[in-house]
DNA sequence: CTCAGTTGCTGAACCGGTTAAGCGGCGATG
DNA sequence: CATCGCCGCTTAACCGGTTCAGCAACTGAG
């Protein structure tokens, strides 16, 4: 007990327990070749010992699992700071994760290459078993690269796009359009929606379903700008849309970070929300709520989103064919920030 | 080039260019051994097969490392969505680890012996090769565990409570007594702190502060109140703060979530912001500025904190006996949200 | 009583690297 | 000319697991 102890390995137990290696090795996984009296024996003395596999040791076995997935962040890192649906991402993976002890690689890259870099590292160096793949752009080359290399992997997004990947995805089409029915019955005419950046499947979906509802309720023309997500560009283009003589009624932002600046313009010029002006945020956070007013959002269960396609990923990595999911809808959540026009 | 390749390893290496496995090995790694000629050629074909080192492998021999670090992140998983910090953190790290070709390993638990547990198991099964803690408590049982197991680590925080392990420390006190000096040169008499949960070694530490540098001014009493870092907690708290019959003039917040749900409550409950109410965050990020009006914060580089750390423990990990360094303090960015009381 | 099948274990190969030890050939040295 | 030492490489062991083939002992059927 004095010094260092080295970490036992199987062969300690099979020398304390008098049997060999792969007897140990048998009664530790639960697999036949072993009588059930030795295996309760060899599961005392690895307790007693305190013995845990080496993940490195079993992920070199032909056909071993290393025990981890990849998740890689691609956005500039400053606007990732604020944005909360990462985390609540994150947290939701690891629920599922906890499960089977396995991990979670994180990475944060600053541009698309990189990005594939990092997949192409991760899959030569077996870094991880499988990836989930978020932020789908239109023609997206990571589809191509985890079909080549070949890497498990599921999307997060789609279903367009995803190719022949195993994806979860949520039917926008459905919120955007409550949220413009919803907009148009209280009264609005000019809505202009404040999106992501064009490359995103998601964004391009939107602006789709944006327009479609538009048309649906006879509002003129569906405009949609495109910012990137950050509270500097949500702030900037909110700021020229409320400088416009005939400025919008209602903004629609694509995420919280850019709904939170906007508000927040909206007060520096002195325009009155929900008196002159509505917003709705996209992916409900607690930011939306600590604002005043609390914005109005459409709010979906990140976590659990995470957590499904973590579920899907242990599928597929598992070597099962896994069937592409819709997830639960976003719902429109009203809050302060949305109501009829004052006056 | 027709079927799936299988990924190439040394020996298939070694094969090409007709020397034996050992050769190939310490021409990669830059060993002396071979030919300069030898390892040109051993190295192009390398290339050419697009080989890189399998993780595992490499971390099963004696004295290998896994090429991983983790950060484990112990907060309640709601309250975790929107805090920045710990995503500016993780970029930091990243930069760092992007030079070595490191990853890292993260994870969220919801308690203390939640992320103990995680410590022993990634230690047990070889995940990491060392952990950079966060959140130090008051006798924190992580600092007995490093040194018990022995798992390499690094503490951003102390350096009280840090024991034998190095630190990353900031000196919060003198940033507190900036931000007192400040308040107090604008008038302030009545300036409630709301901290952080008691735990925490920063909290006690800046609660310390707070009150030496309120006595240099000659306040009476500073008050520290205890809220738990969330939003919800953050705007409670300053509900009941402001309903006082003598409410307080200034707040002074340790995270930015807590002070943007305070500006909210005080929004709400018509206390004009800087005019009746002024307010300071700790740790700036862009939500402050995403607010209207825009917070006075303490401002340090979240992310250059962990990229320190990640070297810091690099060096511990290496063997290299590791110095505790002090970080650039908290500088107070002066902005919309205090100013003197008006009329 | 024989023979096939099962049970419970052992021994050894294997995964993909690293590294210590050994060894032939060469040039420099005494 | 013999010897020493170094260079450049090979051989083999090792890390800590998994897994297949083999084998002795026992069981049950014919």
């Amino acid at each position: 007990m004095g010094g260092l102890m080295r970490r036992p390995t199987i062969m300690d137990i099979a020398k304390a327990a008098g049997v060999s290696k792969g007897a140990v090795s048998y009664a530790l996984n639960g697999r036949p070749g072993v009588s059930e009296e030795t295996r309760k024996r060899i599961l005392g003395i690895a307790r007693d010992l305190g013995w845990a596999p080496s993940s490195t040791a079993r992920a070199l076995s032909p056909g071993g699992r290393v025990g981890a997935i990849g998740l890689i962040i691609d956005r500039p890192a400053h606007s990732l700071g604020v944005e909360p649906f990462f985390m609540q991402l994150v947290s939701g993976i690891e629920m599922e994760l906890a499960i089977t002890g396995s991990d979670l690689l994180l990475q944060v890259t600053e541009d698309h290459e990189a990005e594939i870099g990092a997949y192409r590292r991760w899959f030569a160096e077996r870094r991880v078993d499988g990836v989930i793949m978020v932020d789908l752009r239109v023609d997206d080359p990571r589809v191509a690269l985890a079909e080549a290399l070949p890497l498990p992997a599921v999307v997060l997004g789609g279903p367009h796009g995803a190719g022949p990947l195993p994806c979860l995805y949520t039917d926008d089409a459905a919120s955007i359009r409550e949220v413009v029915h919803y907009l148009a019955a209280l009264g609005h005419q000019r809505i202009v929606r404040v999106a992501g950046p064009h490359g995103f499947v998601h964004t391009r979906d939107r602006t789709r379903a944006f327009e479609a509802a538009s048309a649906e309720v006879g509002l003129a023309d569906a405009v949609t700008v495109h910012a990137d997500y950050t509270g500097e560009a949500g702030a900037r283009t909110t700021r020229r849309l409320l400088a416009r003589t005939e400025r919008p009624t209602a903004l629609v932002y694509d995420n919280d970070v850019m709904a939170v600046a906007g508000l927040g313009v909206a007060r520096e010029m002195g325009v009155d929300v929900p008196g002159q002006l509505s917003i709705v945020a996209w992916d409900d956070s607690t930011l939306c709520r600590l604002v005043h007013p609390p914005l109005t959002a459409v709010a979906r269960d990140v976590a659990a989103c995470g957590r499904e396609a973590a579920r899907m990923l242990a599928e597929a990595i598992g070597g099962r064919a896994v069937r592409s999911r819709e997830t639960a809808r976003g719902e429109l959540q009203p809050r302060g920030s949305t109501g009829p026009l004052a006056g």
